[in-house]
DNA sequence: CAGTATTTTGAACGACGTTCAATATGTGCT
DNA sequence: AGCACATATTGAACGTCGTTCAAAATACTG
């Protein structure tokens, strides 16, 4: 709070006029992020070759996280006290980035069912989500070779590739 | 340091005789965990059946992370200052944690490549770490119907299932 | 210009990590 | 036992942080 009133060249106290507290501040301005990096997302999504848009993406995440790494960072390790909740826009704003990659990968999952398909992008963003955690915190460095954008590529595609009816191996037999 | 003084009995000070600052003490604790992670880790690799034992690492991972969450936050969360990296036995922990589960899913991925095997167990723990953390952060639940631990499954099982060439479905053609 | 509403201030509070001289405790020796 | 020395522990103090709030400054209105 002292440092970004001192930026913005106004007393502590004055900030405490806009925002209730430093939690609330740092909700808005990741509401700010959160509309870039799907703003990003949905850029790359308008790719003509709909088999580049899983690697399209991909480096469009990366790029995000590697454009902006601190507001990046900010967005998804901040956390609010216990028991208190994020607000319903941030909500909002999540499932439109979710929907908006959903949409933009319908044409190469178009043998998923529904909800299943909605499944899968919620688990390959949170496959990406990691990644670029351990990058950023310096962890996936210590047993990664490559760079994090090719494990990224390596979850999207290769769960893409498996198809909707892949694992469970214990139902066969 | 003062809630840790307080809680062991001793005056804030004399943490210092044992720890340089916050951090280091931080790091030490988070070896502790990562090596009960890894025993963790290790004990549900043992499963006889072969087949099962992805879906049995998936498993003792979320457990671990119910059952410990707050250690397990530490563990993952916690940023050194810029500039400072992790100590060598902390990379060798991780280590072998990694080599560890390459170890346990060397029946169920014969066809990788060595390398290709280590990269894509390393991909699939940083996407078990991604979907935690968003769980612990709440903003999984803003978007994930099921629990977190069947995302978790989904991301094992099929990059699994998809073997070893797939992905790079530009290669073709 | 007077009076009211709004904005901004800066001192103050409690909590935090950290430092360090002072003090307490332990250890070995005669 | 007493003494000298090493080690462990303390607690006050410092600077920083988020936060509060009465006072001061500014803006607006009739």
């Amino acid at each position: 709070m002292r440092r970004v009133a001192e930026r913005i060249g106004y007393a502590p106290g004055t900030l405490y006029n806009l925002f209730d507290n430093l939690d609330a501040l740092i909700v808005t301005l990741n509401g700010e992020t959160l509309g870039r990096l799907s703003a990003a997302l949905a850029a790359a999504a308008t790719t003509g070759d709909v088999a580049a848009r899983p690697s399209a993406l991909v480096n469009a995440y990366f790029d995000f996280v590697e454009a902006e790494p601190q507001l990046w960072a900010v967005l998804f390790e901040h956390r609010l006290p216990e028991g208190i909740s994020l607000p319903d826009w941030y909500r909002d704003g999540l499932a439109a980035l979710v929907d908006g990659a959903v949409a933009a990968l319908e044409p190469v999952m178009s043998a998923w069912p529904e909800a299943s398909r909605r499944e899968t992008v919620v688990a390959m963003w949170a496959g990406l989500h990691g990644i670029s955690t351990l990058a950023v915190s310096g962890k996936l460095g210590l047993v990664a070779t490559g760079p994090p954008r090719q494990l990224g590529h390596l979850i999207v595609e290769r769960i893409i590739a498996a198809g909707p009816t892949a694992g469970g191996s214990f139902i066969m037999s």
